[in-house]
DNA sequence: TCAAGCCGTCGAATCGTTTCGATACACATC
DNA sequence: GATGTGTATCGAAACGATTCGACGGCTTGA
């Protein structure tokens, strides 16, 4: 069942049908209600590789990420999947593995299916003006810190502000009286990672208060409870009187506040703990922990509507920053 | 760029790029040389609309899912994108919401995109065996229960079994003295969903002991924390002198799990606690809980191992059917 | 009455592939 | 030298939509 066949029996053209279907052009009232009933009747739906090659253009958004089962972003591609498929466009998902370079990866696929846009969800982004613009398609940058100094007019993004998040947890568990407080991230052997910028806030933080930065109290670890689990083992048994410990995951910190409490020791009583990115689990925690909350529903939201922003024309590209929040639940508490 | 254009720089004809790029005809290794050697060196990628309207099928494979931030699916549907792009394929992925038809809206997209195959994860089809069939392409169904009853040839499924993995949690408890056991599970106004068939285990175990069963003990909420918590502070306010709780997903557990702790009641000192699904969040919690896990990696993997199976001709169907298993970790105790 | 203008419609060309039938050449066979 | 058999290649016709230029018939005003 193609337009031809439409055409054939509603007894019209094909440019007829086809302009009803795209509500282009003129078209009488009763021809197009003639067509519309053939259309529904048959349960036509326009094919749309043959669509998408006459218009060298598809209606499909792709999102690249890195982690789709990172509980955080499961929730954001959640949101976006939501939010595009109401805009009546199909999403492609496309996972990034660790090493693979992620414009590329997207290249192809544009060049390929004619993409409409692509969103980029998380990690860390080594390439250069040249190499986004090269997409030829809108995009939007969702949680992805840039390695090369990419003039901003050259992208549209989304993000918090990663440096200054930290430095609130951090002076929070200072405000508390910690001193010896450890941090819990992922330091891959290169720059400007959220990791990295998370460690600026936190040694802000340290400076300000006049606390000396002492690297044994840094564990590398990536973004899952094992590894939070592990990284805070080890800290544990360097008996660095360690009171307080910022994870820059929720999943990290509940890895380490296992470890902790595995190690005989309280939460908060012993070691207080503050987590990042406000997930569910970590509200259900017990004890429900402390976090830098991100409102990933409204990033996501916010992303496809600046995706779809420079789709219909518009050419100014957009930077969100979203204020994070400190939700202080009870894994930490004020020592002296 | 086009495949035109990629003709006349080579100096061969259009149709002998096309049997290079395809591996298909007879073509002399140093045309087959050369060609590659201009497509690598000028980047070209053949359009997907083009090859796929000519062809009248894409390699395009979906996936249907119903709630993608559920850790346990987060974590299939992360190894389906992984298997599938292995195989060289694009992932279009489609939530389903509450109350939509997840066939009829599988359907349209394999009418508009001439999809290769779909799998669908997740909940309760009320589709009998014909609007299986219209698909007309080849599908799996994950983790999935059907109301009506089809005819096993006629689909392909990948599950546990979800009644003997709730008798196997009950049965547990029972064996460990428990004799109030409370079963936290949704029960939407459906028959045969996923929470109707881990009761009718809950119940089979009970009835094999000589325990009445009590419909108090059974509260009915969504597989989030959220829910699991407020089911539990339900259960507890009445006093019904509940020593163990079976929850029929994780999340449901560590909601709970909380409801219980916050009371001042210990786990597994005052109530015992199983889960279902297996996911990592739940080794973390404190205590960590005991499960019924799911091997829900080789289930996505499996699903599309079947999917792909079909696509190159195979006929019969497959039903694999995996084994669940109890995972014993602290957070139940001997009663008597 | 006729030219101008508009409305509604049509068909043909086009998008970038795949694929089938045709062709051109080299070589062996009788 | 005519015929047959491969091998390597080519061109043209699809696939199913969009869109542009053209056209027929109607109204309108001079």
């Amino acid at each position: 069942m193609n337009i031809k066949d439409i055409a054939k029996i509603s007894g019209v053209g094909i440019s007829t049908v086809s302009r009803v279907l795209n509500n282009s052009g003129v078209v009488s009232d009763t021809t197009r209600a003639k067509v519309l009933a053939i259309v529904k009747q048959y349960n036509y739906v326009p094919n749309s590789n043959a669509r998408n090659l006459k218009k060298t253009q598809s209606n499909t958004i792709a999102l690249m990420v890195k982690g789709i089962s990172n509980p955080f972003f499961a929730n954001m591609i959640k949101e976006v999947e939501r939010q595009v498929h109401l805009r009546g466009c199909p999403l492609m998902i496309q996972q990034v593995e660790d090493g693979v370079d992620e414009i590329a990866a997207a290249m192809q696929l544009i060049r390929e299916k004619n993409l409409y846009g692509v969103i980029f969800m998380g990690g860390t982004y080594d390439h250069s003006e040249e190499e986004f613009n090269q997409l030829g398609v809108p995009f939007v940058l969702t949680t992805i810190t840039t390695m090369k100094d990419v003039d901003p007019s050259a992208f549209s993004s989304v993000s918090i502000d990663d440096v200054q998040s930290a430095y609130k947890a951090t002076s929070y568990l200072i405000s508390l009286g910690h001193r010896n407080i450890c941090f819990l991230a992922r330091f891959p052997f290169m720059a400007n990672t959220i990791g990295n910028r998370r460690l600026l806030g936190y040694k802000k933080a340290l400076e300000e208060h006049g606390i000396e930065y002492d690297p044994a109290l840094v564990e590398d670890c990536e973004y899952a409870p094992s590894f939070g689990f592990a990284a805070a083992k080890r800290l544990l048994s360097k008996n660095l009187g360690v009171t307080a410990m910022f994870a820059a995951s929720d999943a990290i910190a509940i890895g380490a506040a296992k470890a902790v409490l595995s190690s005989g020791l309280s939460i908060p009583g012993d070691v207080s703990v503050v987590g990042f990115d406000g997930i569910e689990m970590a509200e259900y925690y017990h004890p429900s922990l402390d976090t830098i909350s991100q409102p990933g529903v409204e990033m996501a939201h916010v992303s496809v509507e600046i995706l779809f922003d420079l789709i219909a024309g518009e050419t100014a590209n957009r930077h969100v920053v979203f204020e994070s929040m400190l939700v202080k639940r009870g894994s930490s508490r004020k020592v002296n």
